[in-house]
Parts: structure tokens; sequence; C-alpha cells
DNA sequence: CGACCATTTGATATGGATCAAGCGATGTGG
DNA sequence: CCACATCGCTTGATCCATATCAAATGGTCG
């Protein structure tokens, strides 16, 4: 939590600045995105990596939205994560990945090599650090998904309302870019559960939906409560 | 995966040879615990350290098992993951712990400072690099744990029976330290559909059970192949 | 032997899945 | 510009896997 903070932080504040005038490089592997990073585009719904490749890369979302998921032998698919602008993914693991990614919006990402990253943190104690910091933050992410598993469809959906609503901050409002499908996916549940569940949230005050992907978080505190 | 099993070798291997005659240390975090690790005895059921506590001290188990779980404000209870002798815990996040830690029988582990094997991890790349494969090895397994949570009972039990036999190499028996609730609280299940799922596998000869806590893996391929 | 705790087994209830239909927005061709 | 196909989403009816409630069994320790 406090570390996804941080490196949104980061990323927005390395955004609204000159990118010139950086400070004293508090964040190495960051700034190693900017610098050697190259720019790629995604299309909607594009395969930026498959499950099982070698983990060549690392990614910094820039524009756009990325999801990783697992499908299973029978077709179910699990996601495993979310990726906003300012995010980084592609390490979850050391050597092949355990999760395919595909843009869910037309994205753009910096991509830079591992063992770029691997070879600078051999140095540079603090690339290392943030390297260990970022893997323990997706850890801890994780550790919430499989919390989130166990509790009820409400549960669920309010949590992910919450997950969405802290990563847009200072607003009470969120713009969905996945498809209930996704959310389904995400949660381990239907569609149709999804929706139902949104719908008698709405019929709580406890949300609005403007439109099916815009939702309005009336009553936060009552979605914590479900939160358990 | 391969990382634990990396793990389990190194430590069973110290064990077996004479602990004066090392080799080239080739797992300086490892040696760390061996080295500079204090013993310390839990009785069954003690807590080791409490979920929110400063994350101060890594553990490695020396015998007996451990649980780390979580508990949600009306009762239910998470369990995040086993550790048996030869694995290290307590690292999951960088400040806090996000789960508590029990003793499930009683058992013997080796405490470190955190604060220590951070101060060596500057100066000795090789720590760091341990460090991170450990956290990534968490990170595979919390990810593995999510994608066991969106199966059926069915599949949830031979996967969890598959996860025991692949900790104790070279056979095909497991003799569980933990209960019934404990695996149920694992799988995200019932005791009762647990205790009615080994039943069930016992019916179709997949496994026998010779008494409640030792489990014969008659067919471990029609295991693997219910995991999906 | 008797008390206690873990486990199994049985009967019933229920939350979410499944199957199916309707609806609204978006886009396309006539 | 409108009829119509398409796609994503919602709503309704029914079903089923697992939870819940309840009781029996078995193993362990005083």
């Amino acid at each position: 939590m406090l570390m996804q903070t941080t490196v949104q932080n980061v990323s927005h504040g390395a955004g609204r600045r000159a990118p010139i005038e950086l400070p004293i490089a508090p964040h190495p592997l960051t700034d190693a995105f900017d610098l050697m990073g190259a720019s790629m585009p995604f299309t909607r719904n594009a395969e930026i990596y498959g499950e099982k490749e070698p983990a060549e890369y690392l990614y910094k979302v820039i524009s756009g939205t990325v999801r990783t998921y697992k499908v299973l032998t029978d077709g179910r698919r699990q996601i495993g994560a979310f990726y906003l602008p300012g995010d980084i993914f592609g390490f979850e693991t050391d050597a092949d990945h355990a999760f395919s990614a595909e843009a869910i919006t037309n994205t753009k990402v910096l991509v830079i090599k591992r063992s770029a990253v691997t070879a600078l943190a051999a140095r540079d104690y603090s690339v290392a650090e943030q390297l260990l910091s970022l893997t323990a933050h997706e850890l801890t992410r994780a550790q919430n998904h499989i919390m989130l598993l166990i509790k009820t469809a409400q549960e669920r959906v309010a949590g992910f309302l919450l997950e969405m609503l802290d990563r847009v901050q200072g607003r009470n409002e969120v713009d969905l870019p996945m498809s209930r499908q996704d959310i389904a996916d995400y949660l381990g549940l239907t569609i149709e559960t999804v929706s139902r569940t949104l719908t008698h949230l709405e019929h709580c005050a406890a949300i609005a939906l403007p439109t099916s992907r815009r939702i309005l978080l009336r009553d936060p505190a009552a979605l914590r409560q479900l939160n358990s």
C-alpha cells in the first residue's frame, strides 16, 4: 500500500515537473525507466507477454490499463492484477512470467531490459532495494487478493471498488477501463453476480452508476464496512 | 518452485554434512542464519509474531511446522502458508507483518535480525539477490494460492495434497501436522467439506487414510488431473 | 472408564452459478 | 438518416456446490 502510493507519487511528480531538473535520484529504477526505457504502444486486447515466456523485460505503464491473467485448462480465467499509469509490472517472479499480460485499452508502456536492471542493482544497492520493495509490494497485493477471494460477493465487489478508488487520488468517482467480465475474473465471480451486486449497492445508495463504466462512490464508509 | 527446492536442499545438505566444512558460501543468507541465528522454541499454538507488529526478525524453521494467518473482523480466518523445516518466513512485506504466525506443533526456529540481513545485503549483493529470490518465491506461492481459491473443493484439496507431497521428497505419503480446520482455512472451505472430499478421494482410490493425519497418495496422477 | 477434542457423516439451507431473455449503446450498410 | 446487427450489460428463473446445523464416531489422556 505505502509503496504503491510512493511509486505513483514519484511518477506523477516526474510528470508534473520539467523532466530535466531531477532531484538527487531518490528512485534510480524509476529514473532508469525514464532514461533507458523504450516506449511501446499496444492496442486494445493486444498481448504484451505470455505466460511461461522468459521474463526478459520490466514494464511501466505510461497511459492506458493492463491486465495480467492466467487461464486454467478448462478455460476459467483468473486476473491477477490491473496496472494503471505509473505502475510497474512484469517482475512477478524470477525466470519466466507466471501470468500473461494484455492491454485492456490502447496503452503505452516503457520497456526496460531486466538484465540492465539486474546489472544496475549489483552495483547500486538502492536499485536492489527498490526491486525488493516493488516485489514485496506485489506480494502484499497478492495477499490482499487472497483475502478478497474468501469473502462474499458483496464484500469482493466493495473491496474492488475501494481498491480502484485508492488509485485515483482525491476523487470519489472511478472510470473503469475494464469490462464486467474482467472484474468478474478478478474477483472469482460471474458477470451476472458482479452486475447484480452493483445494482444492489446502487439500491442501497452506496454507489451510483451514471454509466455502466463510471461509478460514483456515494458512501465509501458503507463500502469499507462491507469490506470487513 | 525452483527456489524452494534449492533452499530446502541447502538446509538439508547443511544438516547432513559436518557443519564446519562449509563449501564456498553459495547461500550467504542461509549461512547467516546458521552463524548468527538464535534458536528459539515455540510450543504448540504459541504465537511467533502478530499481524501488524513491526517485522523485526526473519525466521527459519528447524523442526516443527508454522502457520501464518489473518483473521477478518467477523472471525473468519485465512491461512496464508504452512512453513516446514528448512523454510524461511517472516519477510512477507517491508515494514510490518501482514500476517500472524503460530507454531502448529512444538517448533524450533532460528531467528535473525532483519536489520542485520539488510546491512549484509547492502555490502554483499548475493545476499540482496537471495532476499529478492525468496520474496519472489513467496509471491509465486501467493499467486498459486490465488489460483487454488477459484477452484472447486475437490481441486483445492487435491492441490493441497500435491503441494504437501512436493515438500516431502521422494515419498508418496504425507504426515499432516495440521488439523482439518487449518486445512479448511488454508483452502477457503469448511472442515466438513474437507473431510467429505478426503473421504470421496479415498472412495475413488486416489488416496488412503491409514489415520486421519496420515495420507497415502495412491494415485498422484489422478490428483494432478483434478488439479486442472 | 469417562471426558474431551478432532473427525466423520447426515440432513437441510443458501449464495452464487447457470441458463435464458431483454435492453441499451454503438456502429454499419443501405 | 434510419433499420438493423452486434456487443456489453442487466434482469429473471432455476439449479447446484458448498455452507450450516446437528449428531455420531473415534482417538487420546487423565
